[in-house]
DNA sequence: CCAACTTCCGCCGAAGATCGAACAAAGCCT
DNA sequence: AGGCTTTGTTCGATCTTCGGCGGAAGTTGG
């Protein structure tokens, strides 16, 4: 046994929040002597998890000297699947996206092609980033559908054939992979880069479907079976003839969902098929269009004001492809939520179109890696190894 | 600056939980060294925090020395405040009730008036159970309306005139008052008593209203602004015509609550005034009064289902007055859930009746003034004062 | 019944970790 | 220039933890 660990993983979980900058700062937040503080600051160095940057303004004194986390000699990705595209995005150990691609690909294709799709691409964006395999550390992977989180196995994804029970991380040897809902890293994303503060968020993703990743503590909620979050099958009164995939009637996503929203266009002689299609006709000013937007945001809006009763969030994102045109989605969505919901849930409530836009999926999948990597336990493996 | 803590406050965690009874426990648990764990129980038993009980039984060598949490010297209480009655449970350390009363009285009353009543049971209680009044080191209370946890100050409480904005805890001195919602509190006490191995619960109290208490990773979740769980304003569809005192139509509670089945069983030319009498017709065999209950269950189970969608609980706990007749509340509710929640997120769900009952609340008061007792953060400061 | 074995637990020296004080460094202020 | 303030390092004292040893208290097997 090695004698006692000496938690430098707390100091390090300061550092990365930007809760403290200086070694002054940790001393103040963590209440330990200066003393101990540089020791476990200088294992941090040696290292190689953070490094000194030039010295910052003096507040009266002799200058503090600045402490980040080194962004050399590690890497972290970020991998978001959707039903026909891929996007990756490898980044410094402070979220920084150091290279990013994208391309298209079909999940169907099953698990073994695109995983391999993958695999090359990383390679490519770290060569390009000038780092070896080597220092990839871990990869977070989104997926479009619900996923056992802690084996990394989708379970009974509907639109992903062939990976059901198929264990994701087993197909990289040498670097940790975490596979998640693409829903919930989308949260994970918009919450660590636009919403830190907030303490519950949720981030309603609107696009083919539609789907909920909520944010509670801070952390990710994904319930007893991984399922939470699964609003686009939540009844919603008045459409009992609109039939779902799921089987019931009057689901949210079968009469507000991207691909109801065209299904219904094309009833009216327009030419729709996909989410993509209902923007761009929002965009060129269709009426009919921008009419059926703004109503799928009410009929949102109604499902969300119930969320809102129950689960208090303080702030609600809204994402997906339909969020491209968000003035109108969000105007049926406020109205409705305002109106439906209780006053002390909604008086410092906002509800905002997503900030990262499409690069939420990547961000929080990137995330997801780099804050299991900098989890304290990880930390103080690493520095009494 | 005292030296150094040494965090006995794990250690007792570990004891209070149940996981470990015995030294040799302990030392597997944490992976701290055996003669370090006997320091630290050592200290624990200085404090008066944890005893010594006979041997157990031996498993091929020495007997080990069982250890629970000391029973005697402290007390805690949990207070239940309803709109017109009041109970209070005196409890030791492990949860245990040694006294326990129950009064009717009138919130209404107003905080000075309700809270003297309080701390007279308490005296009575703490002499029934032979402690002195320096043996309280904690009160829970669970009031009727929303609350600011951390300040124990109701929150404009519709129901509690004269409470708003009172700061309850500074009624009382020489002890800690916490202060929370019935419902929270009722969640918590379910959770602790009888199922605590579930990460994410749900407890729906239906009373003359109807609310939700919420543990999500085996802690009260309470939102943003206190106010989750606010499912009684939840929109239920095809009732637009049932105005709710909110000022909002179609309200859940306005439809299923006991009020609400109470006034329709008035207009039906039965006396009906409360939930109360709602139970009575039930348990008399009126027909009517089941139908409506039944009926009552399947709207709270359409509120439910989208729920258990959104928040994927282990487990769904029926409390409140109409639990009493909860066979025809739950075939309602179980109904409705099963037929409009995901496959995933039903599959492992079990939707029970209360197994605390009455004293749900009480229970869930008390632990709520342990557990903070317990944090180890508190107990560090006890042992190393 | 006794010896060997297992498990539990306290004692104690050694190894770390942490603290606090003293000191050096580096800027600001007068 | 000299004092003040804040930062950071060094160092001995103190505290915590570890791990080995031996005694305690059972079980198992002959």
């Amino acid at each position: 046994m090695t004698p006692q660990p000496g938690s430098a993983g707390d100091v390090l979980t300061l550092i990365s929040a930007g809760s403290a900058t200086t070694r002054s700062d940790l001393a103040r937040l963590t209440g330990l002597a200066r003393s101990t503080i540089s020791q476990r600051v200088d294992a941090l160095i040696e290292r190689g998890l953070v490094e000194e940057t030039e010295s910052g303004e003096s507040t009266g004194g002799r200058p503090p000297r600045q402490l980040r986390l080194h962004t050399e000699d590690h890497a972290f990705a970020g991998v978001d699947l959707g039903a026909t595209h891929c996007r990756v995005a490898l980044m410094d150990i402070s979220g920084d996206v150091l290279a990013e691609c994208e391309d298209s690909m079909l999940i169907g294709e099953g698990p073994e092609k695109v995983l391999a799709h993958v695999d090359q691409r990383l390679d490519r964006l770290l060569g390009t980033a000038g780092r070896p395999r080597s220092a990839l550390r871990a990869v977070g992977i989104g997926v479009p559908g619900p996923v056992e989180f802690a084996t990394g196995r989708p379970n009974n994804p509907p639109i992903m054939p062939g990976w059901n029970d198929y264990p994701v991380p087993d197909y990289f040897d040498g670097v940790e992979v975490l596979v998640d809902n693409d829903v919930n890293v989308m949260a994970l994303g918009e919450h660590r880069n636009s919403f830190a503060d907030a303490a519950h968020l949720l981030f309603v993703k609107v696009g083919t479907g539609i789907g909920c990743g909520i944010v509670a503590q801070g952390r990710l909620h994904r319930g007893a079976q991984g399922s939470a979050g699964d609003i686009g099958h939540i009844r919603v009164s008045g459409h009992e003839d609109a039939g779902c995939r799921c089987g019931n009637s009057a689901c949210l996503e079968a009469v507000a969902g991207g691909a109801a929203i065209a299904r219904r266009l094309t009833e009216l002689g327009l030419a729709a098929e996909t989410g993509a299609d209902v923007v761009a006709l929002v965009q060129a000013g269709n009426t009919q269009a921008l009419r059926l937007v703004r109503e799928a945001g009410r009929l949102i809006g109604e499902v969300l004001a119930s969320l809102v009763n129950f689960f208090n969030p303080e702030v609600i994102v809204i994402g997906g492809a339909l969020s491209r045109v968000h003035e109108h989605l969000l105007a049926g969505i406020r109205e409705t939520v305002y109106r439906r919901s209780l006053p002390l849930a909604t008086h410092h409530l906002s509800i905002t179109p997503s900030r990262t836009g499409i690069n939420a999926a990547v961000l929080g999948a990137g995330m997801l890696a780099i804050e299991h990597y900098l989890s304290p336990d990880n930390i103080n493996r690493i520095v009494n190894a």
